[in-house]
DNA sequence: CTAGGGTTAG
């Protein structure tokens, strides 16, 4: 009797906590739990209605091809702008495979690209690293008469960063200039990022201040991107410099690049200076997360800090934000 | 009335 009302106590809450981990959850996310309702009340809704309600914000994979052949078969066909819609939701599930097929397949049905679904597949190439087909996929869209324009290059511009042809990206920008394109700052922050990560690191620093130079200021993920590619240099106080920047230009600077600086001095400083980097963005208001307490506590425990990691222990459990396994792992 | 950039821990 008492174990088992232990069990019914315990077993339920763990698997309600990894549950909500999914996407998707009915409990969680308004609009999946829309369509439950509606998928029992025997009611179905149009692609019109998805697309207008949210569906696609909160949508597995299954659910985005789902509604593809439910826009397919619909007569007339649904417009460019609705398939540019599902296409990007899908792009941005990282699924950049799928949304090249459904391009395809929206060819074959006679449904024609536009600039907007061409700069989505040439995104989905660049992103997965295949150049040459999003080249060819250019090369198409230019023989039907769209000129490439600024979104177009930004992403070329990605492809190249990401398949290492760094001077082949700072050519195109020169090109873009040449062409009569302004960069904007997506234009910047790709080629920034692609410094990165092609290990140019001082002189993606050096092209923050450029494209101020340019009339670019710098956003949230400007930013994010050059404190995460210095921190994971272990260059921290260039880090710390980039917070106070972002202060003084009013630029929010959320959880995760302080989640990110908190770790860089947990790895590269000393795990004082990150509490205290801790303690003054709760001050200002932004709560600490799991990562940060990971970040965190997986330090102190190395330098055997117990009395720290209890402390943020149950700040953590106080604040409901535990996941069990962690307990378990400590 | 749609399309392009960054994302932290174990």
């Amino acid at each position: 009797m008492r174990l088992t009302s232990i069990a019914v106590a315990l077993a339920p809450k763990r698997f309600v906590h990894l549950n909500l981990q999914g996407r998707g959850n009915p409990l969680t996310s308004p609009s999946s739990f829309r369509c439950w309702t509606r998928a029992f009340s025997g009611r179905s809704d149009d692609y019109r209605e998805k697309l207008r309600n949210g569906f696609l914000q909160d949508m597995k994979l299954d659910d985005a091809v789902g509604l593809f052949s439910e826009m397919v078969k619909s007569r007339p066909f649904p417009s460019i702008i609705d398939f540019s819609k599902l296409l990007t939701a899908i792009a941005k599930l990282k699924k950049y495979d799928v949304a090249i097929s459904l391009g395809e397949k929206m060819q074959k049905l006679g449904i024609s690209h536009n600039i907007y679904t061409y700069n989505i597949l040439i995104n989905c190439f660049c992103r997965s690293s295949q150049l040459p087909l999003a080249l060819g996929m250019l090369g198409k869209m230019m023989k039907l008469g769209y000129d490439p324009n600024v979104v177009t290059l930004s992403s070329l511009l990605n492809g190249f960063c990401r398949c290492n042809k760094i001077s082949d990206a700072v050519a195109l920008v020169d090109q873009m200039v040449e062409m009569g394109y302004q960069p904007d700052k997506v234009t910047f922050t790709t080629l920034i990022h692609g410094l990165f990560l092609n290990n140019k690191v001082s002189e993606a620093v050096a092209l923050v201040d450029r494209m101020v130079e340019k009339g670019c200021q710098p956003d949230l993920v400007t930013y994010g991107a050059v404190v995460n590619g210095v921190c994971k240099r272990g260059n921290i106080d260039l880090a710390l410099d980039l917070l106070t920047k972002m202060e003084k230009g009013n630029i929010e600077v959320n959880v995760v690049i302080y989640n990110t600086v908190i770790d860089g001095l947990c790895k590269y400083k000393h795990v004082d200076d990150a509490l205290n980097l801790f303690n003054e963005m709760e001050n200002k208001g932004v709560r600490g997360n799991v990562v940060t307490y990971n970040s965190l506590i997986s330090c102190l425990c190395c330098y055997g800090r117990w009395s720290d990691v209890s402390r943020l222990l149950s700040d953590m459990i106080e604040r409901k934000s535990t996941p069990m396994f962690l307990l378990l792992v400590h």
